[in-house]
DNA sequence: TGTTAGCACTCATTGACGTTGAGTGCTAAC
DNA sequence: GTTAGCACTCAACGTCAATGAGTGCTAACA
C-alpha cells in the first residue's frame, strides 16, 4: 500500500488537529472540519490504512487516532509549514552584555525557554579546535604560580601550580618567553604530550620546575574541553498533559539535571557546525527517559571549530514550528553576536 | 492551659509517628504503640487540648492529627534527638580535586542531595571582606589587555580589557607594580571609588590609560561579589506525596529554578558565619512557594568573612535528624578542606 | 478530679454498577 | 470506490452503598 496524497493529506489533518487539541481524532472530526468532501467512513478505511503504515496509533480501541512517531517524522519532514522569521524573538539588551561567556548562554536559553514554554538547553563551545593566543605564569608566592591561558574568542583559563621548589622573578619570565615562543598559535590537540616532552628535552634549564608547570598546564588543556551544560526551563515540561503521570515527568526532570545524561541525549548526533535544525522524535531519541519527548537541537558557532549546541526539549505533542523558529532565531542571533566579538579579536590580532 | 511533661510525650507520639508514615495519626494507634498506659479516650482528650494549643490541627473532622507548623518547631527547638555524626557521609576523594570552587560545591550538593533524598542548595561565598592577593595586567594584543584579579582563598577572576591607545610591554610593567604596591593587602570593600581616584591623581602618568584598566578593575571587583547560587536534586521533591498535587511542586521547583528567588529564600537570615544549623519551617519561609516546606541552612567559612550558604529543601514532613546531621557533616568537612587550603595559603604569604 | 468505656456521628475511600458518548469495524447498497 | 447503517467497544462519569478509621461527648468509675 502506498501513501498517495489523500492519505497524506488527511494525516496532516489528525496531526494538525491532534497538536491543537491534545485530544485523539476521530474520524467524524476529520470529515467535518476539512473541506475534503468525503465522508468519516471513507475516513474511516483510509485512517485504517494510515494505521497499517505506522503512522497514526489508537491508544486503545474504539478511541480516536493519535500521530506515532513516524507519523511525527513524516509532518516535520513534509508537510510542517516554515514561519518566517519576521520578528526579531531576543532584545538586544540581553545579548550585548558579554563580560562572560556562560552567563551570556545562560540567558539565551532563559529567554528561550520563556518564549516557548518548553526545556531549553545549551553546551558550551568545544574548545579542541581552538588556538592558543597566550600563556602567562604569574607568581603568587614562592612556591604558588597561577598559569593564565587566553585561547580564540577571548576565553580565558587559569590554573593554580604549587610547586616544589623556589623561583624568583626573572625565571618566571624566562619561562613565560619560552611557552610563548612555542606554543601559541597551536591548536589545542596540537599541544599534545609528545610536543610537551621535545620541548622539555630541548630546553635544559630548571627540568623539574618545567616539569611541573608543564603538566599543570595540560591538565588545564585537557579540562578545558569539558563541555558544561546548562538548562532552563525544566518545570515547563510538567504543564503538558502529555506528563501527567509524575513518573515520566520525575525521569524527564532527571535528565534534565544529570549533565552527563544529558550530553549523551545531544550529543549523539555527529558535533558538526550545521544551519539546520536537527529533530529528534520520541524513540529517535538514544536516552531511554527522553523517548517521550521530542529534542530540537541548533549549533552555534564561536571562531573555527568552536562550536556548542543549543536545544529545546519538549512533549512529542509540540509546537514544532514555533519552536523551530525560535530555535533558529537564537542560533542566528548567537552566531551574529560571536561574529562581531570574534571580527574585533581577529583585528586586533594584526 | 499549660504544655504539661504528659501532653509533650503526646506531641511527640504524634510527630514520629506522622514522620514515619504520612498518615494523619489517630488516638488509639498512639495508646497502643507508646508505653504510657492511657486509653485511647484520655489521649484524645489530650489532643483536643493540643490542637487548641495550636499544636496539631485535623485535616478534616474525624481524622487523626497532624502536627502544625508550630508543633513542628517545638519538635526541632526541644524534641528531636541529636544524632551524633559518626560515620563520615562524604567520600574524601569527591573534595579533594580541588581545581575549581564551583565544582567542588557541587560536588558536594550533589553528595548531599543523594545521601538525604532532598533538594540541596549552595552559595558561591561571598567576597567582600577577603583581601586580594595580587593584580597582574597581561597584554593580549595592542589594545587588549587581560587583568587577571587573585583574591584570598587562591580565587582567580580575570577581566578582559579594551583599550583604546597602545600599549608596550613597559608600561604594563609599571602599571602592575603600581596596581600591586598600591591595591593588594586591602579587603575588596576597601578598594572603592575613593581610594581608586585618589591613586588616579597621585600618579600622573598615562592617565587615560590608567582610568580604563581601574574601570575594568573595579568593575570585576564589583562583579565578584555576585552571589551564585547551584541546585541538586530538585527532582527529589517530586518524590514526596506531600507534593503530589502537581502545582505544589512546580512552585517549589520554580523556585529552585529562579536564582533571585531562591537567594531571598536562604538569605532572609543574617548571613554572619555560625555554627548552627538554622531550620525554617512551613510559613517560617518568607517565598510564599515555600511555605509547604522545610529549609535547613548552614554556614561554611572559606577564610576571614568570606561565608557561603549550604542548605537543604524538603516537605515539613522531613527527617529532619538526617537532614540535620548529613548537613553538619557537609559543613564540617567544607570548614576542614577550606581550613586547610587556607593554611597553605596562608603560610606561603610569609 | 482525672480516666475510661461506650456510643453516635463524620467523612474520605473504595468498589460495584449503569449511563453516556465518542469512536470504531464491518457489511451491504449505491 | 464511496457511503449509510448498525452493532460493538471502552474510557469517563456519576451514583450509591459499604467500610472503617477517626472523632466528640456523656456517663460511670476509681
Amino acid at each position: 500500500m502506498e501513501l498517495d496524497e489523500r492519505k497524506v493529506k488527511i494525516l496532516q489533518a489528525i496531526i494538525n488537529n491532534y497538536l491543537e487539541t491534545g485530544e485523539p481524532v476521530g474520524s467524524r472530526t476529520i470529515s467535518k472540519y476539512t473541506d475534503m468532501g468525503i465522508s468519516s467512513a471513507t475516513i474511516r478505511n483510509e485512517m485504517a490504512d494510515l494505521e497499517e503504515l505506522g503512522l497514526i496509533v489508537q491508544p486503545h480501541t474504539s478511541s480516536g487516532r493519535v500521530p506515532s512517531d513516524k507519523g511525527y517524522r513524516i509532518y516535520v519532514d513534509r508537510l510542517m509549514k516554515e514561519s518566517k522569521m519576521d520578528d526579531p524573538v531576543f532584545k538586544e539588551d540581553l545579548l550585548t552584555k558579554v563580560d562572560k561567556i556562560d552567563t551570556l548562554l545562560q540567558n539565551i536559553i532563559k529567554k528561550l525557554a520563556n518564549n516557548t514554554n518548553y526545556a531549553t538547553v545549551v553546551s558550551t563551545p568545544q574548545y579542541q579546535q581552538t588556538k592558543l593566543k597566550h600563556i602567562k605564569l604569574i607568581k603568587l608566592s614562592e612556591v604558588k604560580l597561577v598559569a593564565v591561558i587566553v585561547i580564540e574568542g577571548d576565553i580565558v583559563k587559569n590554573h593554580i601550580i604549587n610547586i616544589t621548589e623556589e623561583i624568583d622573578e626573572e625565571r618566571v619570565e624566562k619561562i613565560n618567553n619560552l611557552l610563548n615562543l612555542n606554543l601559541t598559535g597551536l591548536s589545542l590537540v596540537d599541544i599534545n604530550l609528545a610536543l610537551i616532552q621535545s620541548l622539555k628535552e630541548q630546553v635544559g634549564i630548571y627540568p623539574d620546575l618545567l616539569n611541573s608547570v608543564l603538566d599543570a598546564i595540560c591538565e588545564t588543556i585537557q579540562s578545558s574541553d569539558e563541555i558544561q551544560l546548562y538548562t532552563s526551563g525544566a518545570t515547563n515540561i510538567l504543564k503538558y498533559p502529555d506528563f501527567s503521570d509524575i513518573d515520566k515527568a520525575v525521569d524527564i526532570l532527571y535528565t534534565l539535571e544529570e549533565k552527563n545524561i544529558l550530553q549523551e541525549l545531544l550529543l549523539t548526533t555527529d558535533t558538526q557546525y550545521s544551519k539546520d535544525i536537527k529533530i529528534r522524535i520520541g524513540n529517535e531519541n538514544s536516552v531511554e527517559a527522553m523517548q517521550e519527548c521530542s529534542v530540537l537541537t541548533a549549533t552555534y558557532k564561536l571562531g573555527d571549530g568552536l562550536v556548542g549546541t543549543i536545544g529545546i526539549i519538549g512533549p512529542k505533542r509540540m509546537n514544532y514550528e514555533k519552536a523551530v523558529v525560535n530555535l533558529k532565531q537564537a542560533m542566528f542571533q548567537m552566531n551574529e553576536i560571536f561574529n562581531n566579538q570574534l571580527q574585533i579579536t581577529i583585528k586586533d590580532n594584526k
